[in-house]
DNA sequence: CTGTTAGCGCATTCAA
DNA sequence: TTGAATGCGCTAACAG
């Protein structure tokens, strides 16, 4: 036990009037001290500084806020499970932090929908919501964007009240499409997003440039994660006349298309090329070494920080113009020239691998 | 026409007061009903719940914490780029919600330091600290665990203020090497986890196991990310005698070692098995497929929000026993039985593959 | 059942 | 430079 009768550290937390008696001074000086604020004698500025650390002093923001009127709090709705908003996450902490913000982050799970995710924002008084991939209706979205500045990264939402930060979608994938077909394909499938954002925009890319090509675009239902590519895959590779490539939606969805193909013992690249979309941070490893069309991390992090405080301080009134940032492919090794052996045994009929790689 | 205080959708968020006035009844009557406390009547219930929503009234949470001297937050520390953590986090938030808690989630990132999240967390006034494998001193950790409860996932911390939910760490590497061995490796090397927590747990039940099977332990040094793994996995290949398998700290690390021996040619798990630690969302796929020690992460987000809840309403004083939570081997395509084939050439005079190099 | 009063911790007027 | 009052939005006591 301690003999002072200070450092209350079992009970409750101290307070500015707290450190203002321990350090004899009024409790607005404290304030001024604690923010960093001019207005305070050198001697008692230190004075005050060195009393709240021995109690352990550590300002309130609720209380803060609630005084100021503003939070100064960026929420940001994410995926738990989607590596790539893990590195936009990165992105916006920093730019936020440079630009004097906090974030409080609401992430999306199995059993936490968006909707509650959204309302503990709303509830925390954040000043502006970024989104990552909202699924919501677009409807939806405009009534979060009547309270308070919304920005929708990655994904594109036309409307009055909602910024939008996203990738150029369809010239992603045309860029894969473009990246396959010099490779020497011609019967390239998309498996498409399903209910995911931007699953539009990377199919009519894909579909545009497929046609401008002379080809036949082919589109088969999936989504955002694993089992959606694995499970079309399946349908893909069972067909009378199978691709030669397969563009996936996300890095995701080609995950479990390499996950298909290789149960189904098909080899990658010489039977089938694999293209994903985004560059988590994962695909670059060369045992995975995922050819896919990346996204620009740090740069959509940044913009959408931009636009929401932009918005904020009302140097933009408006959701302004779409912010959208070029992909770019990303040639690995899951893909590869078409090879001119059209006499290999249906998929279904050979001996299944186990236990081996499909890389090289 | 409006009279001009309705629906500020622009301008000021509506209050409680804004409501009363709207439904011409009492501030705290609106109060009682938007918590749903009893002690209004059905006919006032149901007009103030139409008036707040029409106005689109959000009570505000920090008003709320600041008054009831409660946040009810769980504030969650987590490495926003750990695939492992993810899972974690799906189960605390599940497990929080269920016991009437709200979580905040307060990330590491490259930028972005412990001390910075965990400060956030403490100047939201959360009730307890989840710490996901936290780096901090035990020194630290016991500082903030003097100032409300601390719950360490995923490291072992000897503190009487320091509450622990863990994997039985050395209990995994020790079925590590009981499985290696079974397939007939006998140069089994380790690359720790350097500065990361568990470290050495890990490290202490690889010895253990060596030891007791009479073969020769080989620590070499590393880390909880890729590139620990891949610097690693260079030197151990290079050595005039390489190992035969490798037990890496974690999945991430694993990942890193893949990397590092498919572009030296080397085969998995022909010339080198290769076992990871925590069983990430991404290692089952087939096309990955790594062997690898499984964390459960269900469980251990839900013992430890019971831990944390349990201590915040004072049904555990101090820490309580450590919670240990046992591991599982889970066998998959990078280990096999060591073939007898003493004849490979030296890697290094082997050609290299040449395939697209890791982002970075 | 309802309204009145008071104050959580803090920052922002003022006046001294 | 410092200190005394005021109120942010809400809830817990009461009183009516």
């Amino acid at each position: 036990m301690k003999d002072s009768d200070d450092i209350p550290s079992a009970g409750r937390r101290p307070t500015l009037a707290d450190v203002a008696h321990e350090a004899q001074v009024s409790v607005p000086l404290v304030s001024l001290v604690m923010r960093g604020a001019p207005g305070a004698s050198p001697a008692n500025r230190e004075k005050v500084l060195r009393v709240a650390r021995e109690l352990g002093y550590v300002p309130d923001s609720r209380a803060r806020a609630l005084r100021r009127g503003r939070s100064h709090l960026l929420g940001v709705m994410f995926d738990v499970q989607q590596p790539f908003q893990a590195d936009v996450l990165e992105s916006i902490y920093s730019s936020a932090e440079l630009a004097g913000y906090d974030v409080v982050l609401s992430g999306i799970t199995e059993t936490r929908t968006e909707e509650r995710a959204v309302s503990t924002l709303l509830a925390d008084r954040c000043e502006a919501l970024l989104l990552l991939a909202p699924k919501a209706s677009r409807d939806r979205l405009a009534e979060i964007a009547a309270r308070l500045p919304v920005v929708v990264v990655t994904r594109g939402v036309r409307h009055a009240d909602i910024s939008v930060v996203r990738t150029a979608e369809a010239r992603g994938t045309r860029l894969a499409v473009d990246h396959l077909v010099s490779l020497g394909h011609s019967r390239i499938a998309h498996i498409d997003g399903g209910p995911a954002p931007a699953t539009e925009q990377r199919r009519r890319g894909y579909r545009a440039a497929m046609v401008r090509y002379g080809l036949d675009p082919q589109v088969v239902h999936g989504g955002d994660a694993e089992r959606d590519g694995t499970l079309a895959t399946e349908g893909l590779i069972s067909q009378a006349i199978p691709p030669t490539a397969i563009l996936a939606f996300n890095d995701r969805c080609a995950t479990g298309v390499l996950d298909a193909l290789h149960r189904a013992g098909c080899r990658v690249p010489e039977e089938f090329s694999v293209v994903g979309f985004d560059d988590m941070h994962l695909a670059g490893f060369s045992h995975i070494a995922l050819t896919t069309v990346r996204q620009d991390a740090p740069l959509l992090g940044r913009m959408a920080v931009e636009r929401a405080i932009d918005r904020i301080e009302g140097r933009l009134i408006g959701a302004g113009p779409d912010v959208v940032v070029p992909p770019a492919l990303v040639s690995r090794a899951t893909s590869g020239p078409l090879l001119e052996n059209p006499e290999v045994p249906p998929v279904a009929k050979r001996s299944r691998r186990h236990l081996a790689r499909p890389v090289g």
